[in-house]
DNA sequence: GATACTACCGGAAACGTTTACGAGGATGGC
DNA sequence: GCCATCCTCGTAAACGTTTCCGGTAGTATC
């Protein structure tokens, strides 16, 4: 292992301007600032982390807590990692890396996150599945660790937050419903207190209100999100007397599990009943084709990247200051799903 | 910010006791150590894990490095999901954690293993994707970083590795068509070098050849992962003349790229083609039905866990010694679309 | 030619922890 | 009563880096 010491001793400096020199401080002479370089390359010398972050108390990395397990299973995953690429592609340009930090199933988040957090691994964070109530905010505040959140929540800390727009798919599904003709309208929402079903299943009884159509408690089916979540929706949809002439769906993959589980009961989408979804790689070789709402996410995790970096003081010459809070807009796309009218 | 010097302030005590009982070291009353625990929880005391990693050398986190961007889209993600599952769930009964680096499509993977490793973020790595010559075996090996690798490859520096029978794979398949009377048997294989499709192109080959049938160059059908791949594949498959009638896949989710394409010229697999595919989840719902092998993901995550465990000197003894080469069994499930018989 | 200033560099402290070492008291055996 | 042993704890030296501070040249200013 060569350190500071050794390559400094190799140059004939002291290990103070070979510090400054490969951290582009301003005094140094240039020449020496090449040589420097110049030997570290040629000694392979990488300066210890540990080393530097006692001193500065900086990782260079950032922390992106997603979770995982049994019931998150298909769902959050051609999702993240289109997001990942999104983040990645900003901090790089800063030269910080994303680090992925998955609480497995049977782990409490809060917990777990407390525990990524102390470690000092990171020198912010951003959180996802954000609950309509969300300890980690509160928790992630305290710290005073610059972080935000993919989804909003009720627990404001002043932080940044990118979201889906669930209003805007609750609202506009059910006006396309309502549009055709539909009055006994569901919504699957999850089971539990994630914000975004708080959001969506407010905006399809708001929307349909406003149309004179009443949501009954008996259409919100609350499910495990992925395909199983979406089979057993199927399920008790059907079961429903008299049945729900259309479906909104808040899960990216519940689309899937739900198609086999109609299929079984024998009810087609868009010629028995009016489905839309959300859209993901998977859902789109469904068939009959889905009507989606979808959003680059790719875009959207640039913009979750930016707005981390505001909120971290080293980088706010780059970035306007202030918090971000960002409804992403929703792209539609017309699929077979919804044909039916009653 | 709460020091453990602070702490031992509060206690009467030298910052050598303090750690001492923190880390439960024996030469400490039991009195004392107990008098310690209650305050660090009550003034929640966590150690600065630079000052500890920079003393003690090791930093308690364990990297699982995979490749991520357009081409590797839905492809890697259940499967991965349920390994990492496996993983922790071992890593965590030794109080070490998991963290996910995910090199970007447009980075190159040894310069990211390389910065990552020499960031000094973990104390173990595990790799996938691992390539016929793999360079960054040889990077790790040099560094003496406890590794593991998910996947066999031809350049070994004596690690552990863990993976799935490709081999088993190509013959199984094979022997199952020619059983059926196929002779114009084709194989998807992955474009860059990753091992497992030089694995299975050479499975397929000899179990071929073991029944007197030939592999010809035209019907090995080199694509990206994932469905756009499976589509492509399609497209070519159905070009050639005269057309194969069967297939055997080597990606988890090129089978619904294939059917799509397949259904887009009028092809039903079991009907017109034979196919045998790679279980995922995503596959599960294909009508008609795949016939697929798969593997207990979860289980080969523990199984991957143990085996760098093995190899951290800091854990053998909990763990028998030795490096672990594993090919993890196959498991066969029936399905509609290898029904064809030319 | 004295002063002021700049450019560059060395010295040394500090970050928070672990751990080798030794000191002190208590205990036990003879 | 003495020596050996054990238990418990304090002291201090590391780990590798960054950064403040001061010092030495050299240059410019008058």
């Amino acid at each position: 292992m060569v350190g500071i010491r050794r390559l400094a001793d190799h140059l004939n400096l002291s290990i103070g301007t070979v510090s400054r020199a490969l951290n582009g401080r301003p005094d140094v002479n240039a020449d020496t600032r090449a040589r420097v370089l110049k030997a570290a390359d040629e000694l392979n010398y990488v300066a210890n982390q540990s080393g530097r972050s006692l001193r500065s108390g900086t990782t260079g990395a950032i922390g992106f807590m997603v979770q995982t397990g049994p019931q998150f299973n298909l769902q959050g995953e051609s999702f993240f990692t289109s997001v990942f690429d999104g983040v990645q592609s900003v901090l790089n340009r800063h030269h910080l890396d994303l680090i992925v930090l998955l609480c497995a199933a049977d782990e409490d988040p809060d917990q777990y996150l407390r525990r990524m957090v102390l470690r000092g691994f990171v020198d912010g964070m951003i959180i996802s599945h954000t609950l309509r109530v969300d300890p980690r905010i509160a928790f992630l505040a305290s710290r005073q660790l610059p972080f935000v959140t993919l989804g909003r929540s009720e627990t404001d800390a002043g932080q940044s937050w990118i979201d889906i727009d669930f209003e805007g798919l609750g609202r506009l599904a059910v006006e396309r419903f309502v549009a055709q003709g539909h009055r006994e309208i569901a919504v699957a929402l999850p089971l539990d207190d994630i914000n975004l079903g708080h959001l969506l299943h407010r905006a399809v009884a708001a929307a349909m209100a406003a149309h004179g159509v009443q949501l009954i408690p008996k259409h919100v089916l609350r499910s495990q999100p992925g395909d199983l979540g979406g089979f057993e929706v199927a399920g008790r949809l059907a079961a429903l007397t008299p049945r729900p002439t259309a479906i909104v769906l808040s899960d990216e993959s519940l689309a899937i599990g739900l198609y086999r589980g109609l299929k079984a009961q024998g009810i087609v989408p868009g010629r028995d009943i009016a489905v839309i979804g959300r859209d993901s790689l998977a859902v789109r070789f469904l068939s009959p084709t889905l009507t989606r709402y979808g959003q680059s996410l790719r875009d959207l995790g640039i913009e979750l990247g930016e707005a981390l970096l505001r909120s971290m003081p080293a980088y706010q010459a780059f970035y306007p200051e202030g918090p971000v809070h960002k409804v992403w807009p929703l792209e539609f796309t017309l699929g077979e799903s919804d044909g039916f009218t009653p």
